[in-house]
RNA sequence: GGCGGAGUAGCUCAGUUGGUUAGAGCAGCGGAAUCAUAAUCCGCGUGUCGGGGGUUCAAGUCCCUCCUCCGCUACCA
């Protein structure tokens, strides 16, 4: 049986996302799981919240809470949301979890053991009005450049010139105003990244089949300028995970916390640890440790795209330079950015759908489906409401959902509740039974890939052939004049009906949970004998027709959310 | 500025290592059917494949150049 690990990207603690983070990678990682455990592979799905860093403590202070607790309600939060989407996560853990701030302490004591950290000495902004070391971004002052006064300190707004604090006039702190700014000096950790570069990059080159996306950004970082750079993964910061050679203390570092990028892949891991400690499972080594049962496991990684240096660089340097016999990444997907609407969406100024807004006016299949056949994966995509509109009411309402109930009214009128008796199949039923094999052995293939839009792609063809043969077999008509054969072909349908509930429910897991329902059958074995999987509903098999499966979304409900979430979310 | 991605039918997109008349879905037009959520099915596309130049027997597919959009650019995560 394959085994398949699949992680994705952890969503940051500070707020709800849209709907443009949920399809770069927690939908498409979702999807992908759940095909697998469809297909009865073992499979190991995680995800969790990233909860450090400056954002949070910030975004903690405006909320008026002690950081530990906003994170933890907003953990909560993100929960309910990732579960109304039914993110089928086997465990949706912490980043600030006790298993990751000791899997992290151990990975840093390693690497320090194997040479690969060094402490650099250096100067920062500090704010005393705040209290803080300022990051680049959180110091705004007019451009030395183009004397734009807004600027902000690691690039300009205005004339897209790079900067550096240091050089902005009359420097103020972002969070208070302060103006009090001075250079302070400190010292943290670097990740020597650099002398790991020939092993990365070796590497990187031998993956194969990646997406073009995924190895041109990881491959540009290699090259870029001077090659890769080493990088500080210490911070002068309250929130976070101390900094500890292992769990002893480390001398200097007193006071400091591990930075959130250092910290947030190692909670891959570490979340496996909490998977088993909250008794959902009893062995993470063997996922995690090719010494300990993990070299036949395939693991795949879904991101956006701004995500991959650090999954395909830094992460691995990490695996690679603690020479512990950690499971490195078998494949990175890697995804673009959905755009909405002819812009961004913006979190800031509310522009766009969010999570929580997508499941008061739609259930969660209609995103499913829209989000996941639009997946931005060869480039940007947009969200448009006449699109999502257009494409969810032909889709899902009148291919797949008019197609189930076409045949089970069609029955109930002239054979009641029941798989009809009598007749036997013909040469055009063998047909699409033939058609429906090929679309279900391409989809799999897709599926296999990752190719999500070629999957939806596939998975909808399927969904047409059933209405093509309804219309030519057009059963109400043979009724009239033979009714065995009637009783045959819907009989035949009322299967398909059954068949596309198996296949779809990795897109659409609550429509085919109701399909299966209505049809009374927990029979959800994957369909690789197609000619068997149609017999799978027996003459006789007692059924009900379902409720709408899906209704339409009226052009008034496309005009009012239009005007909702244009901007300045409420 | 540098690097990367994209520019194909009104819209959203496919187009393998260059090779038969460049495809799909939606929308539109015409027709059929009437079981069904006015839902389905069939038929209909002369597109300067962003512009220009080049290589080749042959280029959407390779090379050069220009234009447009987007992203990244390493202490936001």
């Amino acid at each position: 049986m394959a085994r398949h690990l699949i992680t994705s990207a952890i969503p940051y603690i500070n707020g709800i996302k849209h709907l443009g983070n949920l399809v770069g990678s927690q939908l498409p990682a979702d999807l992908f799981a759940r095909y697998h455990r469809a297909r009865g592979d073992e499979v190991l799905f995680l995800c969790a919240t990233d909860e450090h860093g400056t954002p949070a403590e910030l975004a903690a202070a405006k909320a008026g809470k002690p950081v530990a607790e906003y994170c933890a309600e907003m953990h909560e939060v993100q929960a309910k949301i990732a579960d109304g989407f039914r993110l089928s996560f086997d465990h949706f853990g912490r980043s600030s979890s006790p298993q990751n701030h000791a899997l992290t302490q151990h990975f840093a004591g390693v690497l320090a053991d194997q040479g690969l950290i060094r402490e650099v000495s250096e100067t920062q902004m500090y704010s005393p009005t705040d209290g803080r070391f300022l990051p680049d971004r959180y110091i705004e002052g007019t451009c030395p450049n183009c004397g734009f006064e807004d600027a902000r300190g690691d690039q300009c707004d205005n004339c897209t010139k790079q900067l550096d604090p240091v050089d902005l006039l009359n420097p103020r702190s972002v969070i208070s105003g302060a103006t009090d700014l001075e250079m302070r000096a400190t010292k943290h950790l670097f990740l020597r990244q650099s002398s790991m570069k020939d092993r990365l990059e070796e590497w990187i080159d031998t993956r194969i089949g990646w997406p073009v996306l995924t190895t041109s950004i990881a491959k540009k970082w290699l090259t870029d300028g001077d090659g890769l750079q080493d990088r500080g993964i210490t911070r002068d910061l309250d929130w976070g995970i101390p900094v500890k050679k292992g769990d002893q203390d480390w001398p200097g570092m007193e006071g400091k916390v591990f930075y959130v990028w250092f910290d947030a892949p190692i909670e891959y891991i570490a979340c496996a640890q909490e998977w088993v400690d909250a008794g959902k499972g009893d062995d993470w080594e063997r996922w995690w440790r090719t010494d300990k049962g993990a070299d036949d496991v395939t693991y795949t990684q879904f991101m956006g795209k701004d995500n991959v240096p650090f999954h395909t660089l830094s992460f691995p340097a990490t695996i690679l330079g603690s020479g512990e016999p950690w499971k490195l990444v078998d494949y990175v997907k890697s995804f673009n950015y959905l755009n909405y609407d002819g812009g961004q969406f913006s979190t800031s100024r509310g522009r766009g759908v969010f999570m929580d807004q997508a499941l008061e006016i739609l259930p969660a299949d209609y995103w499913r489906w829209w989000l996941l056949s639009h997946a931005p994966e060869s480039s940007d995509s947009e969200f448009t409401w006449e699109n999502f509109q257009g494409s969810v009411n032909k889709d899902l309402a009148d291919v797949l959902g008019n197609f189930a109930s076409r045949v089970t009214k069609f029955c109930r009128s002239k054979f009641g509740e029941t798989v009809p008796t009598g007749g036997s199949l013909g040469a055009r039923e063998h047909q699409l039974i033939a058609d429906l094999t090929a679309r279900i052995r391409e989809y799999e293939t897709f599926m296999a890939q990752a190719e999500v839009r070629k999957s939806a792609a596939a998975l909808r063809a399927a969904w047409v052939l059933g209405n093509e043969y309804l219309q030519e077999a057009a059963p109400w008509s043979t009724f009239k004049t033979d009714p065995e054969t009637a009783a045959a072909q819907i009989r035949l349908a009322l299967n398909v009906i059954r068949l596309y509930a198996v296949i779809s429910a990795p897109f659409i897991p609550d429509a085919a949970a109701q399909l299966m329902a209505a049809l009374k059958t927990e029979d959800d074995s994957w369909p690789d004998d197609v000619t068997g999987a149609l017999k799978a509903l027996p003459a006789g098999h007692a059924f009900e027709v379902p409720e709408v499966t899906f209704r339409k979304i009226t052009d008034d409900e496309r005009e009012e959310w239009q005007t909702r979430f244009a901007g300045a979310r409420t």
